[in-house]
DNA sequence: TCGTTCTATGCAACTCGTTGCATAGCAAGA
DNA sequence: TCTTGCTATGCAACGAGTTGCATAGAACGA
């Protein structure tokens, strides 16, 4: 259940509405960690019957009104007693790499286009990292001395550079791989 | 559903039985997609009645009998088909990442047990991937030249190298950030 | 001989995560 | 006015994945 863990941390970071969470699972938690609205949603109510959240509504002008939630007391001691157990080192769970695995039982070749497109989003999300490290963290308006939050955050966010610059330097790999074979043993 | 392609290029590459195949899911292909055993018997079973794979008793001496495995001709149609669709780019799932951020909010400095100890299992999978390729690929005994599927092997393996050498740089990278905000900035 | 370990397979219950659908207010433009 | 799109929340059903447990033959060492 680290989903129940990322929300605490999100909502330490800012309180807010399920929505407002659903998209931070698209941008800059969503980097390390993924949910949809409706597993969020789901949780937000089970945390609040746990006494872990607080909620209140927030009437807004121009829109619906929402729920704005925030960690509670039990919520903070969760996290911290999550904070000091030990977790499992992460796995991958790397689809395209079955994929080129698999090719070799049909045609590489045929891979090509599809692990140039991963190249691509995989371009796009370093450029939209790094971007987002310019304007928070590197950039002229960044504030500094930052707060341990925002050191931690900063860290974090590097690893996703690191992680998406790594994975683009692998696809070049496969792609010289992938045409190689294309080359020296054409499909069945 | 990848459990099932990913089963299907593992018995393509060697037919085996659900046992075999779980512990091939702690090693080559458990480098980038996980399964337990029950998860294995499960799918074998719901695929083979889907008529993609084939089974055979293999009894054995000094051992159980054992069930063998191998794809069907459907089996590698289906295969072939998800090869040809796109699929989407990887997400991740980084718990030791919610944890760093999280650790704003409790003690940074606690947290350096818990990373040195992912740097050291990532270390260890370094080494283990690093014996793999010399043993497989670029070792004097690896034969040569290679064959496709072999290629392909070992470009994905180039990827899990990449990988375990890109986050351990980013251990020491995290390391070094908890330390100057252990001496920064004290616990409260 | 007795406990432990390894091979080998499996059930049952549960939790986690995804997909499809539904509702509703408001804004903006065709 | 009508459709489209964004904010905002939610249910129901299903599928994927985990955990605990159970069985059983054989090897191996204390």
């Amino acid at each position: 259940m680290a989903l129940d863990h990322a929300i605490l941390v999100s909502l330490l970071e800012r309180p807010g509405s399920g929505y407002e969470l659903a998209r931070r699972f698209e941008r800059s938690i969503g980097y390390f960690w993924t949910a949809t609205h409706q597993q969020i949603y789901r949780v937000l109510k089970r945390m609040e019957g746990d006494g872990l959240l607080d909620v209140r509504d927030v009437p807004q002008r121009g829109r619906p009104d929402k729920k704005e939630y925030s960690v509670a007391g039990p919520g903070r001691a969760v996290l911290a007693a999550w904070l000091h157990e030990p977790i499992e080192p992460e796995s991958l769970r790397h689809d395209l790499a079955v994929k080129i695995r698999g090719a070799a039982f049909d045609d590489p070749a045929a891979l090509i286009h599809e692990v140039e497109r991963h190249h691509r989003v995989h371009g796009d999300r370093l450029a939209h990292y790094l971007a987002g490290e310019r304007r928070d963290f590197t950039g002229p308006g960044a504030p500094s001395p930052p707060d341990a939050a925002r050191e931690l955050q900063h860290v974090v966010l590097r690893g996703g550079i690191a992680y998406e610059r790594m994975t683009i330097a692998w696809l070049d790999d496969v792609l010289a791989t992938l045409h190689r074979l294309g080359r020296t043993a054409p499909p069945a």
